[in-house]
DNA sequence: CATGAATGAGCTTTCATTCAT
DNA sequence: AATGAATGAAAGCTCATTCAT
């Protein structure tokens, strides 16, 4: 998917890929949307690590170094989900399935929002990040600019100023400051 | 390109939409992938209204307002361009030439960003945003959510909570308080 | 070939005469183009035959009758290859493509020739054709007489007088006389 | 045709090189046949200049060499009328439409055949050609291994052992030698 | 469980030709 | 006389899928 996009991944490039026939993917699964929709639910770059790093590191070194060490991961895992979901929007049938899957399974974006935010509260809590700080929106928009950002880059193919790192840090002295 | 997905967009759909031959379409286009070049390029709904209609309020009313106002445009905007450029990583190529013809216009994200930044950045010098505030950061944070939600909304076909009205509000009120 | 031309010679056309769908073509062949080549290499109608025959009978009946009977051969593979090699001026890539595949294969009409220069000089040492012949030039001129007339014959759909069978006596009378 | 073939000389070809619209072909020609068949009697190379000079020798100079003489003429002839005939086999109507205007015209190989008979026989009238040789068949000769040497050349993209002009020099002295 | 030949629909593109202007 | 937009048919080829083996 990452080198041809989803148009590119044909029953044909799927089975020399993986050194079958053709006919031995129907063996498997009922058809190439079936196919799909397994190969997008398997390998889904695990950002439950960083989180549940996250949450055990409550009141533990620096709240913010925790969070941006969590941006990290988080940022690593849109810049896999970019590829994988973008491109479904080509195929309206294959979205709205991945779609049903993942409601099915009570997957999105709210669950990732909701540890950071967690965090945020419990070392808000302890007095480690700024009380006036809004915890949800604070989640969001750390969710929001690592995604954002991910996708600009897959898509321009290039960085975005300034350095990820830089950019982390500003985040999160910005959306969950000290005091 | 809504409805049927890119990989549906095709020179037969095309013609029999449009209403004409297939062959008519190669009178004026050298092929499928120019095609949908121009239809990408054409019609791109208007950014550039709610950053104008911002620029010019620099002093007038409310900062707050007039950004929560200019979030609106460019939610809208989002919103189009999620259609538009997301099902594009399922064809490389035309990722790869829509990406050359941005460049060649210079076009991109950082160019709302520069605006809303600098509508920051005015209100500061006149004391009417908070002057703690990064402007740059506020600005990048403006188009992460906005773009984060739209793509979050077309991708599982319902609307994120809070409503946009009071997520526009708050997030606003967060990144570029009054003071 | 022979009905429609090489240019008649569509996979629409080939399928609806082998009786298979278009698609089944491409199992077997990688394109058009590989199935021509498949096509032109086979069936190659038998120049050998003849030829061989001539190399065994050196020194048995009569050179020339031999030599006629050999020039029968050759002219009615001539007939068959006008068909298979003309059109090919048509297709460039065809040509080329079948050009080198003769030539990997080392075939050519120098092969013909040199048997038939062969069997002139072996019959010269048996003192059964002139000696003041030049075997090659010999060679080369029934190869030519045949060719020809099997092109310009092809070509105007109509023989050329005089018949053929008095014209390769006469051939062979001039260029492989008894003394 | 030389470069493309006869099957990529398209009516958008001819009119792009033409510098012309394509519909302006259809002004002076009834379609694609009527147009080729146009070109194909056009820029017929000159056979008849190499044959008028050798007319106009009888009786002068060596009679072998105003025989190689001409064959040379004939030879270049032969090269341009294999590109222009050959291709024609790939599209029977058209193939069909050239013979027939030939057939109208009188016009064939027959022509420049008796031209070179008639030259042989004056020849040995002037006991300038040995008067054993069959002038008929002599002249078919001469045109056989040059048309035959040109198709061949032509097919395989290079030129035939032995030099053109030692070969024409041995077959002017095989068929027509001085007594 | 696995194969690979086969299919029919559909793809992008080019063709010769027409015709209003 | 000339244009160039338009057309419908057909080109070569690929697709997801089926099925006898």
């Amino acid at each position: 998917m990452r080198s041809r996009g989803l148009s590119g991944v044909t029953t044909r490039q799927i089975s020399r890929e993986v050194g079958c026939s053709e006919g031995a993917l129907y063996v498997h699964f009922k058809g190439r949307l079936e196919l799909l929709l397994a190969m997008l639910e398997e390998n889904l770059p695990d950002m439950l690590g960083p989180l549940q790093t996250l949450r055990e590191s409550i009141g533990r070194g620096s709240a913010q170094q925790n969070l941006v060490r969590a941006l990290g991961g988080i940022f690593r895992f849109h810049q896999g989900v970019v590829f994988r979901t973008a491109g479904l929007f080509a195929e309206p049938e294959l979205l709205a399935a991945y779609r049903n899957s993942l409601n099915r399974q009570g997957k999105g974006p709210h669950l990732s929002m909701r540890v950071l935010e967690e965090y945020i509260r419990s070392e808000q809590r302890l007095e480690r990040i700024a009380s006036r700080v809004d915890a949800k929106l604070a989640a969001s928009m750390m969710m929001s600019a690592s995604f954002f950002r991910a996708f600009v880059e897959s898509f321009f193919g290039k960085s975005m100023p300034p350095p990820w790192s830089k950019f982390a840090k500003q985040l999160v002295a910005t959306v969950a400051p000290e005091r």
